[in-house]
DNA sequence: TCGCGGTCTGAGAACCATTCCTGGTTGCAG
DNA sequence: CTGCAACCAGGAATGGTTCTCAGACCGCGA
């Protein structure tokens, strides 16, 4: 990462022909300060703390594109929300979220590998593991209560 | 699959207090009559297709009381839409979406038991691996066009 | 069989995140 | 600098889901 993730995502754009405005820099600034998945609303709401106000319309437009770039990963997780990071701020990784305190976890890239390999062979269908988070219950959430 | 589910469903409905009333039956006659994986809505204009006119708003509190108890099972895929199905339909099984056609292809229960123990191992997480649809793109849609 | 209590339903509006539409703005190539 | 096209703001529309409340009906007990 020796890249600076908002240079790296501006290239991005230029290259495949986009434009960089105001707008489009405050999403991706918003998205490398954010911690953690932050949803569109996050987003959102966080860019509307900035002195450039983003109108709502425009933050989900933006993150729709640069996900089409790659600049930036979405995932779908459990309650239908999605949730975004920039592509370069971490290795690629797979997710599961609490399904009682909504935490996201993170998981290694290669856990699905063999998983992967046998639903390919068995049905021919080729998974995409980063795409979703997985659910379950967090280490916190197990402990603090029982099932 | 000696019992009616129908029959199942109503059993467990009043072993928890619950009535059994006109809509709620037309709700689970929907979903043993549905295949696949029907969504609260697809349940909604089936039922709303039957004599019994049944709210929208009823069909969803149905869904969800049923799974509460265990009746139905419900899966959330990637598009924030939530499917059911009646849990003595099947066995116990995975799901997986196609990203391009929706297609829901159901994969073997113990396919994730691997990666279960693991996570929990590493991260303490407890996996509910049926709980959410994972994400690809079936055999379908890969022949059909390239990526 | 009948009545009662409490649960469930219907109806429509509220709700929330997301998307669409339109006219005005702005990046950027020339 | 200028013009073209892509882009944005604003606000309304959308679509699925949930809420509220008064009335209906289920199931138990008499």
């Amino acid at each position: 990462m020796s890249t600076d993730p908002v240079v790296a995502a501006t290239r991005a754009l230029r290259e495949r022909g986009q434009r960089v405005t105001r707008p489009r820099l405050a999403v991706i600034e918003a998205l490398a300060t954010l911690d953690g998945h932050p949803s569109a609303e996050a987003v959102a709401s966080a860019v509307a703390t900035t002195s450039d106000a983003v109108h709502r319309a425009t933050v989900y437009r933006t993150l729709d594109r640069l996900a089409d770039l790659g600049v930036v990963t979405h995932v779908h997780s459990s309650h239908g929300t999605t949730s975004y990071h920039l592509a370069d701020l971490a290795e690629p990784h797979l997710h599961a979220r609490c399904r009682t305190c909504g935490t996201v976890v993170d998981l290694s890239a290669d856990l699905l590998d063999d998983v992967r390999r046998k639903v390919d062979e068995a049905n021919g269908f080729d998974l995409e593991p980063g795409h979703v988070a997985l659910s379950g219950r967090c280490a916190a959430c197990r402990a603090g209560d029982h099932d």
